[in-house]
RNA sequence: GCCACCGUAGCUCAGCCGGUGGAGCGCCACCUUGGUAAGGUGGAGGUCCCGGGUUCGAUUCCCGGCGGUGGCUCCA
């Protein structure tokens, strides 16, 4: 239903022919009503379903504007997907009926031309427009209901033994705990501002976009770096896995019959893009253009499983503002998205545990051990009584308890999961890695295989993202730095990750010449380094590099040039005199296997400006 | 969407019980040529978020907006 109402001295009417066959019977033609709120209004398709709704929104303007008087004013013009008549004068007549036992009420009559008179009041609450939507609202709260009813909770252990969430002993895991808690009940945290948020915009990694859309964030060359490296990464490790990488659009055509199904499963809010007369949604994931390149792909048993993958760049979610939260909860991230298709439930699941294993990998090569994160698996009641061996193993592969959540019936489209979630100083949890065994949407894009007998089947499809939202690892990275800070252990991050990994810092102006020599041997191996030529004091330039959390930093003067050695001071390790080779030697340790990327800044620190 | 807090220099913030504003950092200039977490001096830089009200006078008080953050609801 869209409303527009109008805080009025007086409105007048006249019903001039009608406009409709079968239009109201009518007996004043003409009516006159004084201090009175109008409301222009347009059912919509469904809107007999949300009557009681839509008295409480009209009630709440009559409210906020001190109205007695409600007048009621077909007004078809406010929408293009209009209620059927029939329908229409039932909404109508019942706001009537409801409406009347508070408020005086008339209704304009139904289905006619009218000219009509009104002053408006001119206050900023006397015109207001709103758009009262349940449909989906509706279904989705029934769903989440019947979800609270029939779900189960558990701690399952290293046995495989299932515990009551309240009977667990967690006096070993506090993590779990408080993870378990957030899940369960929701967390009362602190009122802070998360510390990596501080973080992100003191190490110039990223930043808040005034410009934009809240929840759309701006990235400064180091944080650009970062991103593109953990991109690389991941990319590089599906690609090992066996994916091919595609790249599909990032805006869909809100009628598209597959698409428009699949949006009623994700209660989500979507940023809706209109162009022309067209009416778009951006993507908040990549599963709509690759299920799409699968439905027209001709697939044989022999392809399975067949993995495609894609950078979701960005994707999409109009998160409530009051959710959205530095680098955790974000309107637009990016999401490392593979989509798996398994000819059986067997390969489905063997992928299943493969990419749960490669996603404990992923997290440890950004620093974030077992124990870092807390694991949930959530199943289907069915599921779980015909492979409980398999949890099990999967519980062992982690070596610790997991919160297992478990549906008597399938609510959503998959039945089984997993996720890693980060559990932060303020004892919120974020989802990283996630598996999911699907079993309705191949049928739902109309996405077939050909088995060893020639016929089509449906296969399971699994989502994975190996890693999380890209923008959610340097959230838990800088988060656990902070941690290990507050431990009094120096943060950093890891030093394949670390903007700048060498800084050179010459004792004076002389010895800039050989620190560019050093600069350039490291650099012709692939390493980032740079060189504080400012004209500052070797302490402060010590300092600055410290507060940038660079793990090599090395000093340049007299000495060394003599002794044709370097002095390197060790992130957390103090200082070391050693050759430019063994310097070269712990880089390669460090990075071994991981992506590199140029130093995205001049490597001259005097050359470079301050982002803030 | 609801609630709370905040909005003053590029950044972090102080201040004004009403008389058009400060600090530190950063930036610029000069001095200093340095040895492992801040060398010194000086300078430039402001629509005190916007609109209205009260007042002789509002950055300050009041009302209303807008923006930001945090919490709640929600989170496939």
């Amino acid at each position: 239903m869209r409303v527009l109402f109008i805080h009025a001295d007086f409105i007048e009417y006249e019903a001039k022919s009608k406009a409709m066959k079968d239009a109201e019977e009518i007996k004043e033609k003409k009516e006159r009503y004084e201090e009175c709120l109008v409301s222009f209004i347009s059912v919509e398709e469904g809107d007999s379903s949300i009557v009681e709704k839509i008295t409480e929104e009209i009630e709440d303007v009559a409210e906020k504007v001190g109205a007695g008087r409600i007048v009621l004013y077909p007004y078809a013009h406010l929408s293009n997907k209009l209620a059927s008549s029939e329908e229409a004068m039932k909404v109508l007549n019942e706001l009537e009926k409801i409406l009347g036992k508070k408020y005086e009420v008339h209704r304009a009559p139904f289905g006619w031309y009218k000219s009509f008179i009104i002053s408006c009041k001119g206050h900023p609450l006397s015109e207001l427009s709103k758009e009262i939507r349940g449909e989906v609202k509706e279904e989705e709260s029934e769903a989440l209901k019947a979800e609270k009813r029939t779900t189960y909770w558990y701690i399952m252990d290293l046995d495989g033994n299932l515990h009551s969430v309240d009977d667990f002993d967690y006096s070993s895991y506090p993590n779990l705990k408080k993870f378990v808690n957030y899940e369960i009940s929701g967390t009362r945290a602190a009122k802070e501002i998360p510390p990596h948020v501080k973080l992100m915009q003191s190490l110039e990694l990223s930043d808040y976009e005034p410009g934009s859309d809240s929840g759309n964030m701006r990235y400064y060359p180091k944080g650009k770096l970062v991103k593109a490296l953990i991109e690389d990464y991941v990319e590089n490790k599906v690609i090992d896995y066996g994916a091919m990488q595609v790249e599909t659009p990032i805006m869909y055509d809100f009628n598209h019959p597959s698409l428009k199904s699949y949006l009623n499963r994700f209660p989500a809010r979507q940023y809706v893009v209109l162009s022309g007369k067209d009416k778009y949604f951006l993507r908040f994931a990549a599963c709509f253009g690759q299920f799409l390149m699968m439905h027209d792909a001709t697939i044989s048993y022999r392809n399975l499983p067949l993995r495609l993958y894609e950078m979701a760049k960005y994707a999409f979610r109009r998160e409530q503002k009051g959710e959205l939260s530095g680098l955790r909860r974000l309107r637009a991230f990016t999401m490392p998205d593979m989509h798996t298709l398994a000819a059986d439930m067997p390969q489905a699941m063997k992928e299943f545990k493969k990419q749960y294993q490669m996603a404990i990998d992923v997290l440890k090569d950004f620093g974030l051990e077992l124990g870092d994160y807390e694991v949930a698996i959530r199943f289907t009641r069915d599921f779980y009584e015909e492979n409980k061996e398999f949890i099990k193993e999967l519980v062992k592969l982690v070596n610790r308890p997991v919160l297992i959540q478990m549906w008597d019936e399938r609510f959503f489209y998959f039945v089984l999961k997993f996720e890693f979630n980060f559990v932060d100083s303020l004892d919120k949890a974020a989802a990283l890695s996630t598996v999911q065994i699907d079993v309705e949407n191949a049928e739902r894009y109309g996405i077939t295989y050909y088995d060893e007998k020639g016929e089509e089947k449906y296969p399971y499809i699994l989502h994975c993202s190996p890693s999380g939202a890209v923008e959610r690892i340097i959230y838990a990275m800088l988060e656990k730095a902070d941690m290990e800070a507050k431990k009094g252990k120096k943060p950093m991050l890891p030093v394949w990750l670390s903007p700048t990994q060498v800084r050179i810092i010459p004792v004076k102006d002389d010895f800039i010449g050989c620190s560019i020599q050093e600069m350039d041997f490291l650099r012709n191996e692939g390493f980032r380094v740079d060189i504080d030529d400012r004209d500052l004091s070797v302490s402060r330039k010590i300092r600055d590099a410290e507060k940038e959390w660079i793990p090599y930093i090395v000093v340049i003067g007299e000495k060394e040039k003599e002794k044709n050695m370097l002095t390197v001071r060790i992130r957390g390790d103090g200082v070391r005199e050693m050759k430019r080779e063994e310097l070269l030697s712990l880089l390669k340790k460090e990075t071994e296997g991981k992506p590199k990327r140029k130093l995205p800044l001049p490597p001259m620190l005097s050359q470079r400006p301050k982002f803030r």
